[in-house]
DNA sequence: TTGAAAGCGCTACCAG
DNA sequence: CTGGTAGCGCTTTCAA
């Protein structure tokens, strides 16, 4: 019943004539400079803008400007807790910096992501914001940088989140520095012999913890033996698999468990409870990130505080002021809970 | 050191002339009908766009096609399980369709909503997904429809989640039959002396899923009482002062608390163990939604499922297709699990 | 302070 | 199949 054909939305033609003026005034009144225009005019102007339910063709704009409001974020999954948390201080920055978030996600694989750049280049955003890549070592790496290079010859501001091999400004995580730590920790409250629930090294950031892991376990001069190591996916539902895989092969030779993040060690939790056996009692566990779940899981869960949102403001930040390649490092910190010996 | 003054990015202009073709073969190389053009010159053009790192300046072609690719998802913040997992929803659908997704976080005000929904109005996308709105009572609501029947009389497609009440295309989700079951669940084991924690009637949301559950518990032959119910924020923080709270004035005369989310029941869960109460034993919790926390908490939450990835899907889906204004009612599940009595 | 008009990068129509 | 060209909606000189 309301289906009128469309009327074309007005422009800023229609809003001239409404109210009387050139539409050079018109454009001056709306979206330009407004003190070069006479008071009673902006008004009039205003006015027939509302009358007609004016709303300003933003293409037209960025294409006669030369330039647009836009930011493009780039994840590898919105429902998981380290990319949202992100992207909601990339909006927050975005909000205060006047710029419209275009999110992409790119969740299959590096030729889909390449594709992804490619396309959202072509919004000419101010800002590409990468967050959690699966490009690092795959065969479109050359490509990627191409693309993204491109991107920056023509004024385009790239920042990378977490991924300190990519040859653009980066918000690098220490990744490496904070399983370390973690694993050191782990082996001042006693525990000895450990097992890491990771993603495979073609994922950077479970590479990098896994790598920083070891590296701390062998200070503590315990060795990591990989036949405990179980590789799933990077998610709650992964976590839950390796439980029943180490349900299965029995635990009798372990006393503790790090998975690379926070989602796949509460999906571990659950797994494990499913399978009889009590995480942080039977077997201790450990994530990284820290995100809000982990404070709310029984027993709460060890961690490594990454500032996710904090991450995400900065790295808009940073795209719109340092003209630098720089890479800054983020700090992580090991937060203890009762998932673990104490 | 990388400071060269930008350098426009190649337009079609350029690629032609590389290419020797003209531009309105390169055009239709490129963007257009292929077929229509020489698989020699094809190949030439596509080669000297690859060569020159061309893309098509998506603001350009929106305003010579007259149409873009564009939708806009607006939420009311993206780090809450909640709207995330509508936003992949989202997100899934859009990338079949071809459609590049712009998310607007509109956490503040109504105002701020409004303002947003008028800016990318100015994206002329192809649609908007509003969801979740401080809108409902407000008194912007008028202007809010105002504007998005202008955008609708110009061929827009609006699909509005969980609101029913405003004359858009709606997936409606049961909120206040569910909260019904469920408080007929509770009651059916055997709890009696019910607390609500919500977040005050202008948040629809929130208004439904309490007046439901109180409408079930008097079917049940239980009343309410209103001095028992908690108003706090719709997060878990304010999950967590509401346990606060609650072990303040003691829990003497509760025995079931319902959340009217599982985010804030979480926060409670945790609140109270802070307090030395434990969920589930001295006071059982329910919550709305089912996130996938809710399983991973201990006792398990008691929920009500709601399918929200597949929401945000099709509430993609319906705004592409659907031409009226139907309101598609989404049911939901009870889902009983540890933190009430079994 | 105003209006006229030249683009912005691209598509699509019209001739050839 | 190809090239020329008139717009698309807007901003921004340039003159008046």
């Amino acid at each position: 019943m309301d289906d009128e054909p469309p009327r074309p939305p007005p422009t800023l033609h229609d809003v001239a004539r409404e109210a009387g003026v050139s539409y050079a005034t018109a454009s001056r009144a709306l979206n330009g400079s407004a003190r070069n225009v006479r008071a009673a005019n902006v008004a009039r102007v205003r006015a027939a803008a509302t009358r007609l339910g004016y709303a300003p063709h933003l293409s037209a704009q960025a294409i006669a400007r030369g330039s647009t409001n836009t930011a493009v974020l780039i994840v590898s999954a919105i429902d998981d807790p380290y990319f949202s948390s992100i992207a909601a201080g990339v909006g927050e920055a975005a909000e205060a910096a006047g710029l419209i978030v275009t999110a992409a996600i790119a969740d299959r694989s590096p030729e889909l992501e390449l594709q992804i750049v490619r396309t959202l280049r072509g919004q000419r955003p101010r800002a590409i914001i990468i967050a959690g890549s699966r490009i690092a070592g795959s065969r479109t790496r050359r490509a990627f940088i191409d693309e993204l290079d491109q991107y920056r010859a023509a004024g385009g501001r790239v920042t990378v989140i977490s991924q300190a091999d990519l040859p653009f400004a980066t918000l690098s995580i220490d990744n490496y520095g904070g399983a370390r730590r973690l694993a050191l920790a782990l082996a001042g409250l006693g525990h000895r012999r450990f097992g890491v629930i990771h993603s495979g090294d073609h994922l950077r950031t479970s590479a990098d913890r896994r790598r920083g892991f070891a590296d701390g376990l062998r200070e503590a001069g315990i060795t990591l033996d990989d036949r405990r190591s179980i590789r799933c996916d990077f998610t709650r539902d992964g976590g839950r698999r390796a439980a029943r895989l180490l349900a299965e092969r029995g635990t009798g030779d372990l006393d503790a468990v790090f998975a690379v993040n926070d989602t796949m060690a509460i999906g571990l939790m659950t797994g494990l409870r499913d399978a009889g056996l009590r995480p942080g009692t039977a077997l201790a566990v450990a994530g990284f990130d820290d995100i809000a779940s982990a404070a709310d899981v029984t027993p709460a869960l060890t961690s490594v505080r990454v500032p996710l949102r904090d991450i995400g403001r900065r790295a808009m930040e940073m795209a719109l002021t340092s003209d630098t390649t720089e890479v800054v490092e983020v700090p992580t910190e090991v937060v203890l809970r009762e998932s673990t010996a104490r």
